[in-house]
DNA sequence: GTGGCACTAGACCGATCGGTCTATTCCAGT
DNA sequence: ACTGGAATAGACCGATCGGTCTAGTGCCAC
């Protein structure tokens, strides 16, 4: 086999791997158990990872490329206005988490689990926050210069605010196991910025 | 020694681990060094608690005792407007989060590591959140009644918006290490509930 | 066809996990 | 003074943890 990136045991462990990271979180998964469900023996995971910490980083790698993927498909959607891209999004991460049963956000797991105590995580995890935050703002920006916000708003600082408080709402909605927080979170947000039209 | 629920090394379990369960979080929080740490041999914290589990419970339960005090030294000072109240304790919040370096909320950290697995801490904390709303929700109610928010708005509605976002701040702040996320979000939120006075 | 390497396969390792057990200490009630 | 139970103390338990090691398999280059 080849090294081209997509070896299908090595998928298998990552897909597999993402669902019990935000279903147990980091510490709540063994090793064995997600070989178990991944039918995978061990000499292969200890092949294609160095060790727990290393998959789980590129567990969450994987899940930043499908972040990544909804960007791209949401905020270049030049047919619709900024604002209503933006919202699009987070709609669209919504209809993800409903399909998880409303198990919240893997980056807001794993990063409130591990970033007391593991500095890698910490620093990645935040990264990953500032890298969605940054491509909101430029769509935010958008829709200032087009007056659709107030022009003396930040986009950046009100791009942090929305992915904060977005990743509030996921808590609560892994909480409660619906998508109620979600839903009235946006609908708040998108009223307090000042939209003028839709 | 008698039950008057203050047995000295019961509270000094119960005070390490919170420290050390905001910290490591449950799984990462190992039963030998919890009592390394407080400094107390085994066959106490098995006469204390029936598990592990009871612990960590019992732990939130003297977490929401201190936060039904910041309540009640907030929300019941009559001497502001009950806006300000409802800041304050927030404020309040922040500065206890910056004592511990932090490490943002107890309850958002157990509550994201567990409640896709546990549903005795699921409904836990789901219901500490709900209490905390609630109380909010009342001192917002207060404001409506007076005027200083809209008088078709929904206090319950708005408080738990208020709760869902702040835990997602304090969740970038644990992820930053700094209080920005907290004071920002409360900026946004009380500049956007429509208040007409401070 | 064969040598070499990526990959699979799982037995095995010491450490640590949560939890039990027995022994002992300490103090209150009598 | 004695005694019963609360509380302390830590050795000990099987299970599971993350991780290593060796053996075997299959495939591609030559």
């Amino acid at each position: 086999m080849v090294m081209d990136g997509t070896h299908a045991t090595k998928q298998r462990l990552l897909d597999v791997g993402m669902a019990l990271l935000l279903e147990h979180g980091y510490h709540g998964l063994g090793v064995q158990a997600l070989l178990d469900a991944a039918q995978v023996p061990k000499g292969s995971f200890y092949h294609h990872f160095r060790d727990k910490e290393d998959f789980a980083l590129q567990v969450v790698d994987e899940y930043m490329r499908n972040v990544h993927h909804g960007l791209d498909q949401c905020l270049n959607d030049t047919a619709r206005p900024p604002l209503a891209r933006v919202r699009r999004f987070f709609e669209l991460t919504e209809e993800n988490y409903r399909r998880e049963g409303y198990l919240g956000c893997l980056l807001g797991g794993l990063g409130q689990e591990l970033s007391g105590v593991n500095g890698t995580f910490r620093a990645r995890i935040a990264e990953c926050f500032t890298v969605i935050s940054e491509r909101t703002a430029t769509c935010l920006e958008e829709a200032r210069v087009r007056g659709d916000i107030p022009s003396d708003a930040d986009p950046r600082e009100m791009a942090c605010l929305l992915v904060d408080c977005w990743e509030g709402a996921a808590l609560r909605s892994r909480l409660r196991g619906d998508a109620e927080p979600l839903t009235s979170m946006l609908d708040f947000y998108f009223a307090a910025s000042g939209a003028r039209r839709q």
